[in-house]
DNA sequence: TGAAGCCCTTAACCTAGATTAAGAAATGTT
DNA sequence: AACATTTCTTAATCTAGGTTAAGGGCTTCA
């Protein structure tokens, strides 16, 4: 429960009242490997702030391949923004990697929180541009760079994950096909 | 200068006298076709609303090509999020093609803008929320569809814009180059 | 009005990455 | 321990889209 707290003082201050306001807006879940908590179709009722685990987000296109849109690493955040936002049904699934412990917050009490503690929609509003950053960002490397260099940049921006993240997920992630994925990192290491 | 109120009155209402303070916070101008209102490098110290003409922002790799980002019509906010968020050096460039007619808002203004109207916090949180959606929507489509599935959603989305912007331009947003985006086209006219 | 650029098109050829297939390694399950 | 399942690798073949090059039709500006 600690890390919720801790994150949240990154970016605003809270006082002791403040902290049990959010405290007792959330709940705490644990699930098991492999758990869908957000289905295609389906509207993003919650969004996830991870604690323990990996979760990740993914869409499954026309012929049935999955594209991962996001991972989420114990402090961060994940939600469908599109689904979470406009409470309409969105395309993502999310899902857990290995075992995980997870905080909800539901929109309703998301919209609560920001009634009692206004300077929770600072935070919530610096979240939301760190992620529209983060996507601009990765958008511009999509069009200009080869997938080798995004690999390159994947694995300097997140170390802790190339080593705990099944390889084909990472392919999906950076946009190739595991067998191109797994060629590539062999023409890397001749190198 | 309507527009930029009637834009504001879509997501939140503001008294008379907070009319008075936006307008009091904004600046107009006024620019010739092939002018560029940020390089790459610089900190993006405005975001601009267009009244006239049409901007765009893009990259340029390390090939010298062209990457765009995004267009603005009439009615539409632009500027590099990143730099202007963060205050420091971004990638993007911004350009009017034809002869335009902007409103600018600075950063530091912006910040007043909060103090004398707080709802305007919440404007500006609809936005990036709106842009975040976008662009996540382009990443989904552009790891997803093929370049005519996109050229398609394009034309669909923005009807306008198909036929008044240099086609190099859009072959460049849907991240094709000008010659397959050409070869692309005469294939579909076929059918 | 004419030269200098653009922009668009077409076509031949090229390449990053996809597809298919099949075996090897790891992992989970009983 | 043994089976099934999923993941990873390698290799042959294929294709969406890139590159290079060349010609023609536009603007634009002297």
């Amino acid at each position: 429960m600690k890390t919720l707290l801790e994150n949240i003082a990154k970016h605003v201050e809270l006082t002791n009242e403040e902290q049990e306001s959010v405290l007792s807006l959330i709940e705490t879940d644990h699930y098991k490997a492999k758990t869908i908590l957000l289905e295609e179709g389906k509207i993003c009722t919650h969004s996830f702030f991870v604690l323990k685990g990996i979760l990740r987000s993914y869409t499954i296109d026309e012929n049935g391949v999955e594209h991962v849109m996001n991972f989420a690493c114990p402090g961060w955040w994940i939600a469908d923004m599109y689904s979470f936002l406009s409470q309409r049904p969105g395309q993502l699934f999310i899902e857990t990697n290995e075992e995980a412990e997870v905080i909800l917050l539901s929109k309703e009490n998301q919209e609560k929180l920001y009634l009692q503690v206004p300077k929770m929609e600072r935070f919530f509003r610096i979240l939301i541009e760190n992620s529209l950053i983060a996507n601009q960002q990765r958008l511009i490397d999509n069009m200009t760079f080869t997938a080798e260099a995004r690999y390159d940049k994947f694995s300097k921006k997140y170390p802790e994950l190339v080593n705990c993240l099944p390889q084909k997920q990472i392919a999906s992630y950076i946009g190739v096909t595991p067998e191109f994925f797994s060629k590539m990192k062999a023409r890397l290491l001749k190198k």
